[in-house]
DNA sequence: GCATAAATATTATCCGCATAACTAACTCTA
DNA sequence: TAGAGTTAGTTATGCGGATAATATTTATGC
């Protein structure tokens, strides 16, 4: 692949997480959440009160990250942290009643910011951009070894 | 749209963001390189001596930002600053020599970058996907060129 | 010409996310 | 059971990027 199109590429990349991230900011921050903070509240509204680390691993950040935002969140009063009784070094984390109505506010925007994400592409193509892209990522991802996607490791060279 | 959808996509455009950019870090680690910096170098590279404000609007990133960007990579010998003669309010950003053997290095991270990113997909699929992430990029852009009708670039890329 | 608006750049402050270093607690084994 | 190794969480620090507020200079309108 020569420069031109990988540039086009890398560079695409770059400018869509940099204004899919703003426009979510924009969307967010009426509710008094920025972005980062959604993805957060999402996962505790699917699965339940959860360990941080397990909440590190399904947001994809470090755990020093989540210490932060867990921290603010708890702040605003939609988090609370409890002290896990089987774990004395663990925390558990789960939504207060102000945080689940928060996660249902934010569910609505999310909706509103992908169909407007997609807008003006055709249907399948919009049918097959989660696939893509999770496969594009799983290509760079160097944290969990797994995915049976496709063998990650090998095609190239590292620098 | 439901949500599970439009989470699956904002989601993964999320994760695709952050794993692509921890990618890029490892790779730019070894030449000393924080990942955003190399789109000011490779910007340089490709379009010569700029102004910070032009600079601004082709990174997708805001005047401050290039700020503390360009004194970074002032004190790392890469760039160079000088008062601009006809406006004294700018300063012309240029490469140095150091800059331009970097931004070469630079390159060809980008195409093993790209190569690994796109690994496993068709080839009408890696043709097709650098149009559809700008045409997503558009649709979230509150920013550059204000289209009120009609789309800037057709909805698949040029080649 | 002069007052006002716009543009360029900077500083200060905030958040997300990263790594490094550390404490505390759990587990596993010798 | 004692020690080694592992895991959960935190603090400290740094960078990218954002907004808000502030000079300074340029451009514009009257």
């Amino acid at each position: 692949m020569d420069f031109e199109q990988a540039d086009a590429l890398n560079q695409a990349i770059r400018l869509l997480s940099l204004r899919h991230r703003a426009r979510a900011a924009a969307l967010l921050a009426p509710l008094g959440l920025h972005p980062g903070q959604e993805a957060l509240l999402l996962e505790l509204d699917r699965n339940g009160p959860t360990i941080q680390a397990q909440l590190s691993e399904a947001l994809g950040c470090e755990p020093p990250s989540v210490t932060l935002m867990t921290r603010k969140l708890e702040a605003g009063g939609h988090i609370r942290r409890t002290p896990a009784p089987s774990d004395k070094r663990a925390s558990i984390v789960e939504l207060t009643d102000s945080g689940k109505a928060l996660a249902d506010q934010v569910k609505q925007l999310w909706c509103a910011l992908a169909e407007e994400t997609v807008t003006g592409l055709p249907a399948e193509t919009v049918a097959a951009l989660p696939g893509i892209l999770k496969t594009l990522t799983s290509n760079v991802d160097t944290r969990g070894p797994r995915h049976p996607h496709g063998r990650r490791r090998g095609l190239v060279a590292e620098a």
